[in-house]
DNA sequence: GCTTAAAATTTCAGACTTGAAATATTCCAG
DNA sequence: CTGGAATATTTCAAGTCTGAAATTTTAAGC
């Protein structure tokens, strides 16, 4: 390792840092700007959202533990959300024939309904928020942002 | 408005919803190593960490008003982060001499040291989760981060 | 001086979140 | 078929987070 190395390495990792706290910049503002607008106008929150999101890309339905690995949350936490979801009607738990363990569960017609009012408010809110990005800009972020992870976390859901 | 400028427009937000998803799995894989690795060698984490950071940054203290808005998290919410942090001795209150409402918060010795130790690894970390990104790469995307928001919320603190 | 609005902070209820422990069920080697 | 590893889910304690209400103090108008 010379001082010539230690340089790259060290201005590269800075600008890594640079990078990541933009980052979570405008994951903060945008979230937070979602949030309020997903509360004043459906009385939900963005977790609810992102759960209904998935089942509805899903409506056979899915087993928590998919539900828990697709948003990347734990065990736990969609017990609670999903328990949450199932008494204002939005969705229900069914047994999986084959196995007594586990519970599948998907959006009642209500649920169904409900999303897609919200998913329609929110895909404009989304493109509100990042009005600040060209069509070009915007499609060569995502891709550059798809190369960003070096984990093993790139799977193939967003087609 | 003509179906021409319809559809446009649509795949313009389209690929904002995209850009905005990619966005949020980038953000949500790499908090949760930071996460988790902060918790295995820390015994911290991510909001004791941010809070922690913003008054590195600010070594004569700041009111609890002006952490709550760069962090952009309620009031509320600091100020149990600050409880606990001060009850682990990382952190003090200060009264503020012209004003008995506010309260001026800063490091103490123990705190800049431990904070100093837990940046380096942070930095590091951070590094090598986007080491799918070279230099150029890195650099362009923070640009265009940067003029991706519309809110007023960029203000000038990361320089 | 008095009153009232504004500002700084804390408190609070409720929701979200985690990691670990507890439960229940399935699978499998012997 | 039986004991134990593996899987699916829930429960739990503790921390994080929000928005609103309460508290305390300051500032401003009259």
């Amino acid at each position: 390792m010379t001082a010539r190395t230690h340089a790259r390495t060290d201005r590269t990792s800075k600008a890594h840092l640079r990078l990541w706290l933009r980052l979570l910049k405008v994951n903060r503002s945008v979230e937070a700007e979602l949030r309020e607008r997903l509360r004043l106008e459906f009385g939900t929150t963005l977790p609810r959202f992102d759960v209904m999101s998935a089942l509805y890309r899903n409506p056979k339905g899915m087993k928590m533990s998919e539900l828990s690995r697709m948003l990347m949350v734990s065990n736990g936490n969609v017990t609670g959300i999903v328990d949450r979801l199932t008494e204002d009607g939005f969705m229900l738990r069914e047994a999986v024939p084959g196995d007594r363990r586990a519970a599948r569960v998907r959006l009642t017609q209500r649920g169904i309904a409900e999303f897609e009012r919200q998913a329609a408010a929110h895909e404009t809110w989304v493109s509100e928020l990042l009005g600040g990005l060209g069509p070009e800009d915007t499609q060569r972020l995502a891709d550059d942002l798809g190369t960003a992870l070096t984990l093993p976390n790139a799977e193939r859901d967003d087609a």
